[in-house]
DNA sequence: ATGTCC
């Protein structure tokens, strides 16, 4: 990156000063080695971002942001509806509502061991993985509007899920305001039998133990212990959000036209969150989210029949859920006031602090589990929300490794049989229908997540509480 | 991310 262009406000800060049609500054928070590495284009998304109207606060930047459609990927943007503010589906992401879940199971590393080559070949027969793949689950139009309404409380009723899951699901695993009826035909086809499936490209569900202890009394408010296995579960709205995502970028593209909004970028469609459009989109993409929400939940139902008939007793509580490609409505302090803002967060996630009125008891003292998973072979990190990062990044921290180089590039450098056998070698089992995907999800197109947890910290979005080690990977 | 170009 072209260090030119900004200002060092502290170690981990980093000031993309005001200029031009900007409205408001960028802020990328990463360490100096994270912030050099980074490509130019996602400080030129940045600064783009900034031009929106009714954008609050800063364009900012996560330690693991690289580039996406329009805004970043490690993007977090909010808008004032009030103000003109909008709403943007390229600032949400394809891929609606992506998100990673953690289940403990209590059992002991060396208990799993043994039986992994034969639970992940279980795992991997029980759980459609790839694009395209269809599940047990077949929905008519009612069933499906029913299940955009009632995200994972849906999955519950119908059997696929327990009913004290729910709480520890934000938005307690149904988003309000889902408008199924602005849900297409077309999305809807594209995921009647797409429940309960992983789904491609970094998509995965891991069987992984805990291998260090960041923060010993977070972790044993949250159950984890060392040595302890954990699953985690790595998937989004499948084919229904990517369709909600297409169409509506046409629709924003056209509104932003008409409503006078000048795009540095055509990739950055949006509307007016007020506008027919605007809230056209926010109906369809929290029925999307629930349509997540109600994903991750049979996929976890079909984790758990697999570990109860491999390790019987094996009971697999939710530790928490959470989405890190959203647009939510919430309220921050901006400029000393009290504001109802559209939270965009595209490859970032909600990192709500101790106190903070939207957490379930469970996590009023501790915070917010933040879940960043790895790439297969590296680690994956729980963190704990800091109150602090309020005025940071509007309660966000990073979601992940973040890519280093592009899939055609990872494709040309590696091929997926010798990343499957390499890490066999490493200890650990990946079963994936598609080894091209395994050679553009190589350990090393990643960034380091070390590192990146770590200035997530030092930055003082999160705590760190818990380092996470593959032991097996069902992969899309 | 994605019925990886209806």
């Amino acid at each position: 990156m072209d260090m030119s262009k900004l200002l060092q406000r502290g170690d981990y800060e980093w000031e993309l000063p005001k200029q031009g049609s900007m409205r408001v500054p960028g802020i990328l928070y990463a360490s100096r080695r994270l912030i050099e590495t980074m490509d130019n284009k996602v400080l030129e998304q940045v600064r783009n971002v900034a031009t929106l109207p009714g954008i609050v606060g800063a364009s900012y930047a996560m330690p693991d942001a690289h580039w996406g459609y329009g805004f970043p990927i490690g993007g977090v943007a909010a808008f004032d509806p009030e103000e003109g503010g909008v709403v943007s589906a390229g600032g949400v992401g394809f891929d609606i509502s992506c998100g990673v879940r953690l289940l403990r199971t209590g059992l002991a590393l060396n208990d799993v061991r043994p039986v992994l080559p034969e639970l992940m070949d279980a795992l991997f027969n029980t759980i459609p993985a790839g694009v395209g793949s269809c599940g047990q689950i077949h929905l008519n139009d009612l069933r499906m509007s029913e299940m955009l309404r009632g995200g994972a409380r849906w999955s519950v009723e119908q059997g696929w899920g327990r009913p004290e899951d729910l709480e520890r699901i934000e938005e307690n695993g149904r988003m309000a305001g889902a408008r199924p009826e602005n849900v297409s035909r077309q999305a809807r086809r594209r995921q009647c039998d797409e429940m309960g499936t992983l789904g491609s490209g970094n998509h995965y569900l891991e069987v992984q133990y805990v291998e260090a202890v960041m923060d010993r009394e977070i972790a044993a408010s949250f159950g984890l212990r060392t040595g302890e296995v954990v699953v985690s579960i790595h998937c989004g709205s499948r084919g229904l959000g990517h369709q909600i995502g297409t169409e509506f970028l046409i629709e924003m593209a056209k509104a932003a036209k008409n409503s006078g909004i000048p795009l540095a970028d055509r990739e950055l469609a949006c509307a007016p969150a007020t506008s027919t459009v605007g809230q056209l989109y926010l109906g369809a993409m929290r029925a999307a989210t629930n349509c997540a929400f109600a994903n991750r939940e049979i996929i976890s139902h079909l984790a758990r029949q697999t570990f109860s008939e491999i390790m019987p007793g094996a009971k697999l509580p939710l530790l928490y859920d959470v989405s890190h490609n959203t647009c939510k409505e919430e309220t921050h302090l901006i400029n000393g006031k009290e504001t109802r803002l559209l939270v965009h967060r595209k490859g970032a996630t909600r990192a709500f602090g101790p106190g903070h009125s939207d957490l379930p008891p469970a996590f009023r003292e501790s915070g917010q589990p933040v879940l960043i998973g790895g790439s297969m072979g590296t680690a994956s990190y729980v963190l704990a929300g800091l109150a602090e990062n309020e005025s940071k990044s509007l309660g966000s921290a990073c979601h992940g490794s973040g890519r280093a180089m592009s899939r055609r590039q990872a494709r040309r450098l590696w091929q997926g049989r010798k990343v499957v056998d390499d890490l066999r070698g490493h200890g650990i089992h990946v079963r994936s229908p598609s080894m091209r995907g395994v050679a553009e999800e190589a350990p090393d197109a990643y960034k380091d997540v070390d590192e990146v947890a770590k200035a997530t910290e030092c930055a003082r979005l999160a705590r760190r509480v818990a380092r996470l080690r593959p032991l097996g990977v069902v992969k899309g």
